[in-house]
DNA sequence: CATAAAACCGATTGACGATCGGTTTTATCG
DNA sequence: CGATAAAACCGATCGTCAATCGGTTTTATG
């Protein structure tokens, strides 16, 4: 899933903000650049077909908002590389063992009590 | 550091392979497609400028070689993935913990014990 | 039903990887 | 030492894809 920087941005967009249009994006959208509505538009809609943001008709205009959350995102996309480099099925941990590598105690300490964490979450149903 | 399809089978390669010129990778990639060794050789002068190939010359070829190793490579290419996506310094952890969410208990035992090396390799020096 | 807003379509531009033809460089062997 | 073969180097073309926007069609509603 290679995303553009528009394409980025707008993502970014919806994790902070619940819905918005297509106008309201370009409105909002803080960005130096000047855009054409359309282009974000656009944008919008390749991001739709990405399954990457909802949309549904609200009069005759759509609405938008993320389809999942940036974490959500996040361990996909790192997913999706790792796994273009390594065959096995135990990509997760590939990526998780060369990252450790570079990481503080301070840091393996925070992803230690990340696992407990998850696992208290598992126990407690969801 | 977004790689091309051959790139990455060439990158693949030299995981597994110590060193070769042009000509070995061209004859010894398997690979159902037909190619000319000039476009092994401009993938290899590619990889070389991105700096994940190491080369020099032996009589008037190229010997390449891997210039980092593929945990270092994914871990690089995790980092870069999230930091696309994360502004704080805690880009590592962030990865982590979206990817935990996906992980089973054995994936997140496997994980700990990895943990573990890590801090016992610490210790030992390097 | 006119009209304004929005969606939709399609063209253009700019990166960049893949591919390869052609030219220059270089090492070496007779 | 000069011919020659191998390799490097240069640059053109093609395909894909994001960004951008103009123009046309839909559509909802006052």
């Amino acid at each position: 899933m290679q995303l553009g920087n528009l394409e980025k941005s707008v993502l970014q967009y919806f994790w902070d903000t619940d819905e918005a249009d297509a106008k309201r994006v370009h409105r909002e959208l803080s960005d130096d650049t000047v855009r054409t509505l359309n282009t974000i538009q656009s944008t919008l809609d390749r991001l739709y077909k990405k399954k990457l943001l909802f949309r549904n008709k609200s009069g005759h205009a759509f609405i938008y908002r993320s389809a999942m959350t940036k974490d959500t995102f996040l361990a996909r996309l790192v997913r999706e590389v790792a796994a273009d480099y390594t065959d096995n099925e135990d990509t997760l941990l590939a990526a998780f063992s060369s990252l450790s590598a570079e990481m503080t105690e301070t840091q393996l300490q925070a992803l230690e009590s990340l696992i407990d964490q998850r696992r208290a979450s598992d126990k407690s149903g969801k």
